[in-house]
DNA sequence: GACGTTGGATTACAGATGTAATATTTTAGG
DNA sequence: CCTAAAATATTACATCTGTAATCCAACGTC
């Protein structure tokens, strides 16, 4: 698996717009954005651009205009964003947090017998 | 509650260090460190005077020295992060993160059967 | 064909961050 | 007392981030 850019806060953003549809034009991740974000549509088009000099999305040509898509994997990014974020904030002990997330998230039956499957499997290892 | 400061990656290390032990004296927090980072000793002081300026840490004289002890909460800011997180990453649905979470975590055969007794729990609710 | 519109390219600019070095003050030791 | 050691205070500096604005080129419109 190769190297992952760092992806900021504001990045974030257009990168889950990006992995939930793609490819799209600059106006139309603006759009997606709508309502999430106050962010001028050069604001949304300076990020794009900062995401393709990191490597995290490509573009290929439509004409006129460019259309935009992730060029790294979602899973990815999230395990490796989660992994930092673990030794960060928990210094790597998780089980606490897990313990009062659990408690406190509002998670349907199906949610909950899919995470005591994850579990299960975990307890097999 | 007050309003908790931004405490960038590199902060979160010094916080966490005084979290455990307080109040310590600079060189003890760089003593702390040693091996977790490789950090210069005037690097950790800067560190300490930036999260001074943030309101995140005090300090109180002890003859020549200054002693620096947190000055917020730890739970808060765990929790201010983790929401911040899950937002950030998946985008406030909480079930992939945990699930994301279980999968990356090094639990022992231990808590995973507690956090499985939790989960029983709630699917009973 | 001149002109406004739309999209891309270039430039801006302050504050946060990572990572220290240098300068100064205080103090304990000789 | 004077000096080296230890702590603190001040300064440094390149990047990264957030948040755009301005400039330029191509297109469709009257």
């Amino acid at each position: 698996m190769k190297k992952l850019p760092k992806i900021s806060e504001s990045e974030w953003l257009i990168m889950r717009v990006l992995w939930s549809k793609n490819p799209l034009a600059a106006n139309e991740v603006v759009e997606a954005l709508d309502g999430q974000t106050k962010w001028k549509p050069k604001t949304v088009k300076t990020l794009i651009d900062r995401l393709i000099k990191k490597g995290a999305v490509k573009f290929k040509k439509d004409g006129r205009r460019y259309m935009y898509y992730p060029a790294i994997n979602e899973s990815d990014c999230v395990a490796t964003e989660t992994h930092s974020f673990v030794r960060r904030v928990y210094g790597g002990t998780v089980k606490p947090m897990l313990a009062a997330f659990i408690e406190d998230a509002d998670l349907s039956p199906k949610e909950i017998s899919e995470l005591r499957e994850i579990l299960e499997q975990k307890a097999e290892e």
